[in-house]
RNA sequence: GGCAUCGUGGCCGAGUGGCUAGGCACAGCUCUGCAAAAGCUUGUACAGCGGUUCGAAUCCGCUCGAUGCCUCCA
């Protein structure tokens, strides 16, 4: 028996609006699909919050038992900047403005991501496909939608029909938007001459003499529209109907919206069960954008190079502040906010630290297993990660007790607060200590239990100079002392 | 202008038609050689204005404000 048969997970799922129960469409197995950047530039804070959200969701299904199949693609083509400019690629304009090979562009930025996200400790999805890697799968569905009459060709680029389509479909019920205000609402736009009507997307986008990220098709040299890689990359990977789709909120329109129109298009099916929107997160409270300085790389957090902190948070506190907010919430990022999350942060592994040496008596002054369920609680009701953490500190005011001597725990109790404690603070909201264990650390701990020692003999002796002076040296680098009924014991950085 | 999400105590943030999370900060106390750590105690907040209700911060309406999106813009 599966912990997901015991378990009623419950998700909020934005194409009705609703929290529903989580069924996958294969027992035991999900398949998940996140869309990925655009690789032209430096991971956005934003997404790494984006990205870290289905993370957790990854991690808990999967602790649940559920087989996960979670695919992350990376958009390195098809992503144009604008339409005035004859629809430069973004990769491609980067390409031009520093002088490199478009793909010197997308290897930097990809190798970027993927070093951030790693520093945040986000396990890699199952599959990561790349658009360029899918032109073929992606021609194959225009083709698909041309036959069925949901797209023509204009040209040398294909355009979805909009209109066509929600004589049948209905665009907009993603976003919760009515194609008839849409058009009404339509502003003027220029070079669209194309398209039958402002609505419609490109599918297909011929490529212009000049343009350097060009591939052959039926018709003529060109380029995937941008939401085509994820309909190609999904169902290939996922199949034509899948569990759950995940991204940001400001994905939600025109992007998911027309990435439903076109696999329904293409094969009549609804894509998704349960489509995850996570929500934005500001920056004193204002939103970031580089124009207004108002923006923050997650490089220079964790280095502490920035005007906007007063000092470096490592990322393991970033991620803890952004697991104490429920990621359908925007969330504010500030100095203050994150001194309280680093402080909190320390607090809850230090308690963590302390499980295994815990004194174990005949009786346990806390509901273990009611504690253990209220977790699963929390994490069921669409991955409540703030209330996870107010049940974790449940258990960290317990642990300190006991450590006290104030209150006792049985030895079983004590082996399943440990378990669950590391199942919730490691495996699902990935916070580990940034420590690396190995023979160093050993050693240091060694040397610290040392000084330890010699500073009990020294206040025993009433020495307070030199108890003091190994006291505050330690603090110095980075190393408290915590003296305790029990001994003292020492918590790093 | 339209659509969407939201507006909670000093700060960050859960939650819910009546029993009012959690973290951080502040204050007092306990412990301590002094601190730190830890524990205990104290906070009746829910943008504003109306309405529904025995009762709303939680439901409805309006106003104000924030954030995202409004089609090739991630």
């Amino acid at each position: 028996m599966q912990l997901y048969d015991q378990q009623v997970l419950k998700v909020h799922n934005s194409l009705s609006g609703q929290k529903e129960n989580f069924k996958p469409q294969n027992p035991g197995h999900v398949g998940m699909y996140v869309c990925g950047p655009t690789v032209y530039s430096n991971v956005h804070l934003g997404n790494c919050r984006t990205f870290m959200s289905f993370d957790m969701i990854f991690r808990y299904l999967r602790h649940l038992g559920y087989k996960v199949r979670y695919v992350r693609n990376i958009t390195d083509a098809g992503h144009l900047v604008d339409d005035a400019e004859d629809g430069e690629d973004k990769i491609a304009k980067k390409a031009r403005l520093e002088q490199l090979e478009p793909m010197e562009v997308v290897q930097r930025y990809t190798l970027d991501f993927h070093n951030i996200l790693a520093k945040f400790n986000l396990l890699p999805p199952s599959i990561e496909p790349t658009a360029t890697g899918h032109i073929i799968e992606q021609i194959e569905i225009i083709r698909d939608i041309l036959e069925k009459g949901y797209a023509y060709e204009k040209n040398g680029s294909v355009y979805f029909d909009v209109i066509k389509f929600n004589a049948t479909y209905e665009y907009g019920k993603l976003s919760g938007r009515k194609l008839e205000d849409m058009i009404a609402n339509t502003r003027e736009l220029t070079a669209q001459d194309e398209k039958k009507s402002p609505q419609d997307f490109a599918l297909w986008k011929k490529a212009e003499p000049q343009h350097i990220m060009r591939w052959p098709s039926p018709w003529g040299d060109g380029f995937p529209g941008w939401h085509l890689e994820c309909t190609a990359m999904s169902t290939k990977y996922l199949g034509e109907t899948f569990d759950i789709h995940g991204g940001g909120m400001d994905l939600k329109f025109p992007h998911h919206e027309c990435e439903i129109a076109q696999a329904e298009a293409s094969n009549g099916k609804s894509p998704v069960s349960y489509w995850l929107h996570a929500n934005m997160l500001t920056l004193n409270g204002k939103k970031m954008a580089k124009s207004t300085g108002n923006s923050i790389l997650p490089g220079e957090i964790f280095t502490g190079e920035n005007t906007i902190f007063s000092k470096p948070f490592s990322p393991a506190v970033v991620r803890f502040f952004m697991m104490q907010a429920h990621y359908t919430s925007i969330l504010d990022m500030s100095n203050d906010a994150l001194l309280a999350s680093e402080k909190g942060y320390h607090k809850l592994m230090g308690a963590m630290a302390q499980v295994e040496r815990l004194n174990t008596a005949n009786h346990t002054h806390m509901e273990v297993t009611a504690w253990k369920q209220s977790c699963y609680d929390a994490m069921n009701d669409d991955f409540n990660t703030p209330v996870l953490i107010a049940k974790l500190f449940d258990a960290v005011k317990h642990i300190n007790l006991i450590k006290e001597g104030k209150e006792s725990i049985t030895e079983t109790d004590q082996k399943t607060l440990l378990e669950t404690m590391r199942q919730f603070v490691h495996d699902v909201l990935g916070l580990e200590e940034n420590v690396t264990h190995g023979e160093s650390t050993e050693k240091l701990g060694a040397v610290v239990e040392l000084l330890i020692q010699m500073r009990k003999k020294a206040r025993e002796n009433r020495d307070f100079t030199t108890s003091d002076h190994i006291r505050d040296q330690l603090a110095e680098l980075g190393i408290q002392l915590k003296d305790g009924k029990e001994g003292t014991t020492y918590s790093l950085g």
